[in-house]
DNA sequence: GTGCGGACTTAGAACCGGCAAA
DNA sequence: TTTGCCGGTTCTAAGTCCGCAC
């Protein structure tokens, strides 16, 4: 099989993990829990009907829940909460079907606080001139003003869409009284960011007893709106707060970002609930859009949001019995993808020679997906980011180097480049060329037989319930279980988790997770860098001592000594005067910090206190200089003398020992280093979050005696409550 | 078969709070 | 004690896929 042959080969160029040889023993895994026993087929799950857990009646539940969940009833609150925990992985034969609940009650959602006016002084200048602005507009204003320092602002679309909206707004509300507004470059926000920006500090800046208490208030206001009664059942439910207005923050080359998203009323909403719950009532003077009672669908509440004309929907929580038993159900079809995986790829392989165009394009886009882990790639409108998918890949996205060297470079979901070059199956190569024959030319598509929806078609000839997504899940947690095979059980927990980690970033790389570099990372690389090399000029000066005080050493120990003529004299000086600059800013703010700290104490002492506090604070900042000074003029002259001075307490000893400390430092900085390199562009949450099957963490949790908690959150161990509970160390995707 | 809307999963950015280093 | 960083959480945009209407 030459795919999964290149498989193995570009995830072992890339794998760095010990390994060990190790025989397939599925068929060894104790099956303790009843999802393994059962396997939950698909089909099982579809067809059954949910049965009611519980019939209780729901004020003595609504009583429950407000009791449970007051803050300070800590941990008997907890203890509660265990027991009262729907475990429907115990009984999985009541999972799903058309129905999804015979009663639902929940409390409706809350809505974004009104809009506060800016203070009477605080303008938009235009063209130089304050000016006023009706309400509505001034909102507007206030969107793009709060964002001015941010990468958005400066995005001229992002400008376009919001000043075209902006316009409209102030035209609707009655306009401008001193001037008309027409032109983005006149506009000053700058005014309104220092604003915003004053209060934003002045939140952060509240003490912490105070912070605590606006904490308190708002949970209290928010407490009936986090749980719902789910056929009896207390739930959570995940985003009950309706999304603020706001200026839309699209990925990518989006091009209606910048465009008001606007304030959504309670007539916007469409609630969903039982036909016998009570119904949340609106806001002072408003009505609910519509009230449903579909009991065949997952979510509370839903509206239309104004800029792509999406159905936004109030949903349960990551946590729900419904979040788990969908998740169990995706991984359980990605495990049965196991049994139908070579029988695909036999036919794939072989319809790649096919003599119908359809079919080596349908063989061609499968090759893709299972072994790049490309997504679908569905068609996008003319209002939406350009970005691709397999299907949707065009002539311009993929470069043929011959043999059979294809370089990929598209813009996938969220705008995130996709770049790979790789060796690829010498008939999927010839078919990419045929693909892309004249008359085809860039902006042309690739497969131009093929949408998603035949290609999904293809698959259900396999397995019923087989998409092209299901293939990214089967890949991911199989490269995975791979993974874990391959680490050996040895180290220190610390040692295990850094092994999984690196076995979650081959995934992660796979399904090509990444993130933003962040801002102050170069920033950060560079000050680690300088601190390693501070630490190296530390210990060349300490061996240079140690020969100061007996030339005799070197000969002995030669590796041990050779370093010290790796630092120039040019270097030191550079490295001193780095140092010097440093240490004497931070004495500077120090200085600094402590008038503004007396400034802030005046009040409250007498003038002849501020005084003297005042003397102190200089004199203890000039102590202060003069040492630091002295301390450079020592380092400087030492280095361009390349003699150090030796003081009475050193030992041969002493000094190696300070040696091997500053070494082990400098190994574990350059560590962090590494790590931090390796990690600053992939994100691993996003695999571990939806494509690695959490049974294997579980898995390797109780396998390598590394406690659950060092590899899940406690957010994940939430959701994933039913993989903890199900899966042993034998447990196999 | 095609286009569209609805319902759901998947995704990175933004935000927040706690903790280690200075 | 403060600050800056980092991991975790929240937010909401952007995908996939299905089913229905024509």
């Amino acid at each position: 099989m030459t795919d999964q042959k290149l498989k193995k080969e570009k995830s072992d160029s890339i794998n760095s993990v010990k390994r060990k040889s190790k025989t397939d023993d599925e068929s060894g895994s104790k099956k303790k829990i009843k999802i393994e026993k059962d396997n939950v087929s698909n089909k099982k799950l579809k067809k059954s009907i949910p049965i009611k857990k519980e019939i209780t009646t729901t004020k003595v539940k609504k009583e429950k829940i407000k009791k449970e969940s007051t803050p300070n009833s800590d941990d008997n609150e907890e203890e509660e909460e265990e027991d009262d925990t729907f475990k429907w992985w115990e009984n999985p034969d009541d999972l799903d079907g058309e129905v999804k609940w015979e009663t639902l009650e929940h409390s409706g959602v809350i809505f974004p606080p009104e809009y506060e006016p800016l203070p009477k002084n605080v303008k938009l200048y235009y063209d130089g001139k304050p000016v006023t602005l009706p309400i509505e507009a001034e909102e507007v204003a206030g969107f793009f003003g709060a964002l001015l320092e941010s990468e958005h602002a400066k995005n001229p679309v992002f400008q376009k869409n919001f000043f075209k909206d902006f316009q409209n707004v102030l035209k609707d509300s009655g306009g401008c009284p001193e001037t008309d507004i027409n032109s983005f470059e006149k506009c000053d926000f700058s005014k309104i960011f220092q604003y915003y920006d004053k209060k934003r500090e002045e939140k952060k800046s509240l003490p912490a007893s105070e912070k605590k208490l606006i904490k308190e208030e708002k949970e209290k206001l928010e407490e009936k709106y986090k749980y719902c009664l789910l056929d009896g059942r207390k739930e959570q439910v995940g985003n009950f707060r309706i999304e603020p207005p706001g200026l839309f923050r699209g990925r990518g080359a989006h091009p209606k970002t910048g465009a008001l998203k606007r304030r959504v009323q309670p007539e916007d909403i469409t609630l969903n609930l039982g036909k016998d719950a009570p119904i949340p009532t609106p806001p002072n003077g408003h009505n609910w859009g519509e009230v449903r009672h579909d009991n065949t669908v997952a979510w509370l509440a839903m509206w239309k949001e104004n800029i792509m004309g999406n159905v936004k929907y109030v949903r349960f929580s990551q946590n729900s019995s419904f979040k788990g038993i969908s998740d169990l159900k995706k991984f359980e079809k990605a495990r049965e993808l196991k049994k139908h995986i070579d029988k695909i790829r036999a036919d794939y392989r072989s319809k790649l020679k096919s003599n119908l165009m359809i079919d080596r394009q349908i063989a061609t886009a499968t090759y893709l997906i299972d072994v790049f882990a490309l997504r679908a790639g569905g068609e996008k409108r003319d209002d939406e980011a350009d970005t691709v998918g397999c299907c949707s890949l065009r002539f311009e996205h993929i470069f043929l180097k011959p043999p059979n060297i294809v370089i990929f470079d598209f813009l996938g979901k969220d705008s995130i480049r996709f770049y790979q070059e790789v060796q690829v199956d010498q008939q999927a190569f010839k078919n990419m060329k045929i693909f892309k024959k004249d008359p085809k030319k860039p902006g042309d598509d690739l497969f131009d037989r093929l949408d998603p929806s035949i290609l999904n078609k293809y698959f259900q000839e396999f397995m019923t319930g087989l998409t092209a997504k299901v293939f990214r899940t089967y890949n991911a947690s199989k490269t995975m279980q791979d993974q874990i095979d391959s680490i050996v059980n040895e180290g220190t927990v610390n040692e295990k988790v850094v092994a999984f980690n690196a076995a979650n970033r081959e995934v992660a790389i796979l399904c090509n997770h990444q993130r933003t570099i962040p801002k102050a990372h170069q920033a950060g690389v560079q000050k680690i860098n300088e601190k390693i090399e501070e630490m190296i000029w530390q210990k060349i000066k300490l061996k240079r001592i140690m020969l100061q005080m007996d030339k005799t050493m070197k000969k002995k120990d030669m590796a041990f000594f050779e370093e010290t003529s790796d630092l120039t004299k040019e270097k030191e000086l550079e490295i001193v005067t780095r140092w010097s600059e440093r240490e004497l800013e931070k004495v500077q703010k120090k200085f600094e910090k402590d008038k503004e700290k007396l400034k802030f104490e005046k009040k409250s002492i007498s003038t002849e206190e501020y005084k003297k506090k005042t003397e102190e604070i200089k004199e203890e900042h000039k102590k202060k200089v003069d040492k630091t000074k002295e301390m450079i003029k020592q380092f400087k002259s030492e280095a361009r003398k390349q003699k150090y001075e030796e003081k009475s307490t050193y030992t041969a000893e002493k000094l190696k020992a300070q040696v091997d400390k500053l070494d082990e430092r400098i190994k574990n900085t350059s560590l962090q280093l590494k790590d931090k390199e390796e990690n600053s562009a992939v994100s691993l949450g996003t695999s571990k979050m939806n494509y690695i099957d959490p049974r294997l963490t579980v898995m390797f949790a109780k396998k390598f005696d590394v406690p659950i908690e060092k590899l899940f959150t406690k957010t994940l161990r939430e959701k994933f409550a039913w993989a903890i509970e199900s899966a042993d160390a034998d447990w196999r995707f």
